[in-house]
RNA sequence: GGAGAGGUGGCCGAGUGGCCGAAGGCGGCGGUUUGCUAAACCGUUAUAGGGCCUAAAAGCCCUAUCGGGGGUUCGAAUCCCCCCCUCUCCGCCA
């Protein structure tokens, strides 16, 4: 949610920093914003005026009252003109204040100065690790290796539920859930996590904490009698836990791990990468969640990202990570390094993991705030969240870069007590 | 799903139409006392919006908030309606 006191104060700052969104749109948006908020106050100023007219007379009222027993007519008559004043400038503040907040909601997040300006192309590789396997004429995409394997039903998945809903089956149930305990292991043993199990259908109000809604809420599935909308990742009930909490800022930062299944609709995002894994409706995501102090927020964001890149280094997967422009990141986030694993089948670097922060933004619409010290006024958090990480992808290019000449898959060794064998044989396929 | 009870400040808990942002207690913060600690005592301690002032903060003033929304009334924590949530019992159930 954007800041509005920041707004009326550095109007031409807030406007420089959403142009580099490079949404034109914006412009007016924020246009329309200044002029309601300026209404706004107008209004608000006129009705407290007369709200303290109401409570003079209302104390006055009752001292009469007990001095007479009654109220004169005429005084009953001049209160109640008043009242109806009041109601009447209570309905236009009402109404302003609603066209504001709905219009504040559709206000992206200000990217952070550290981020590069321009679009899609303009993406900066700023590391990378590991040797990529080169691609070749042998070297098969994951689909068909999940099919020789026996490990990958996609045409059973679309007769359950159309395409994109994959079945893993086999040795490919046992590899989802081996990868999900490693990771959770490694987030809660070693980083310092708390692992949660979040609800996965949640409210309204919830996607609209993290950014989810108004302005994406066709990308998401919603469940018809309840109005509840099936998470499309655990941040968002895990980052909307402290959701109108105040915390204690000596428990700040406040890290959790959470797995579980992520509902995409993915509306207009039909014929590109709809192949095997690359972009499904549902798939298995193990997600960070960290809740910081704000001059803690850059450094938080550098751990963080390393906390999911230790899990491709776990699963030796070679990767790099890419800071993302200012024109080409979620609607929330104040900066984004992507990582991406490269699969050798399908000749592509695949996005497994988006490293966020949030800065104040998800804090100011889900209203998470700490208390510095004790006695001290509470400031909104900071919020951040990273993939640690999403499983379809991850699992292609395991396969793919796995992949030995005998039809087999070598696996990495640190899977191997999670999975309970180094490589994923044809003929360990079980049904079908 | 049915019946009942209830939702008050960081926490507990009083308050059934007016002077109640709300008694009291706990906790927190500041102080007095103290060799140190404890105890005792004194003071202080909500959040949001708006305005004044300011470089900013502090400060001051106003307004709102007693689960959420609407209503009755000159006036609502208190009365009425709807919704949400919690608890107890019944039903159902992995």
């Amino acid at each position: 949610m954007i800041d509005l006191k920041l707004l009326r104060a550095a109007p031409d700052q807030v406007r420089a920093a959403l142009a580099r969104r490079g949404d034109p749109a914006l412009k007016r948006l924020l246009d329309e914003i200044e002029a309601l908020d300026a209404k706004r106050r107008a209004l608000v100023a006129q009705l407290d005026q007369l709200k303290t007219q109401r409570n003079d007379a209302a104390r006055a009222d009752a001292q009469l009252i007990k001095q007479q027993g009654r109220l004169p007519p005429d005084v009953v008559e001049q209160r109640r003109r008043l009242g109806e004043r009041i109601a009447e400038l209570e309905g236009r503040v009402r109404e302003a204040e609603a066209e504001l907040g709905a219009r504040a909601l559709l206000v992206p997040n200000l990217p952070l100065p550290d981020v590069p300006e321009g679009g899609e192309g303009a993406a900066r590789v700023l590391r990378a690790w590991g040797t990529p396997r080169p691609a070749g004429d042998e070297v098969r995409p994951h689909w068909e290796l999940g099919e020789r394997l026996g490990i990958l039903d996609l045409a059973r998945g679309a007769k359950l539920s159309g395409s994109g809903f994959p079945v893993f089956v086999g040795a490919g149930a046992r590899l989802a859930r081996a990868l999900i305990n490693l990771m959770l292991d490694l987030h809660t043993r070693e980083h310092g996590y708390i692992e949660v199990e979040p609800p996965l259908l949640v409210r309204r109000e919830i996607m609209q904490g993290t950014g989810q809604v108004p302005k994406f809420e066709d990308d998401a599935y919603r469940t018809a009698p309840d109005d509840l909308f099936l998470v499309p990742t655990a941040e968002v009930p895990v980052t909307n836990l402290h959701r109108d909490e105040i915390l204690d800022g000596s428990q700040l930062p406040l890290a959790y791990t959470a797995y579980t299944p992520c509902f995409r609709r993915e509306a207009g995002a039909h014929g590109k990468d709809t192949r095997g894994l690359l972009r499904v409706h549902q798939f298995d995501k193990v997600e960070l969640v960290r809740f910081c102090r704000p001059q803690d927020s850059p450094a938080e964001h550098e751990t963080l990202t390393g906390h999911a890149e230790a899990v491709l280094q776990r699963l030796e997967l070679p990767y790099r990570v890419v800071l993302l422009p200012a024109g080409d990141f979620g609607f929330a986030s104040a900066k984004t390094y992507d990582l991406e694993v490269w699969a050798p089948g399908v000749r592509q670097w695949l996005e497994v993991s988006s490293s966020s922060t949030f800065t104040d933004f998800q804090a100011r619409r889900a209203g998470i705030r700490f208390r510095p010290r004790p006695g001290e006024r509470p400031e909104f958090v900071h919020t951040l969240n990273a993939s640690g990480v999403a499983l379809p992808r991850t699992i292609a290019a395991l396969l793919e870069h796995g992949q030995q000449a005998d039809g087999s898959v070598r696996l990495p060794t640190a899977l191997v007590p999670y999975f309970g064998a180094d490589r994923l044989e044809p003929r360990a396929a079980g049904a079908a």
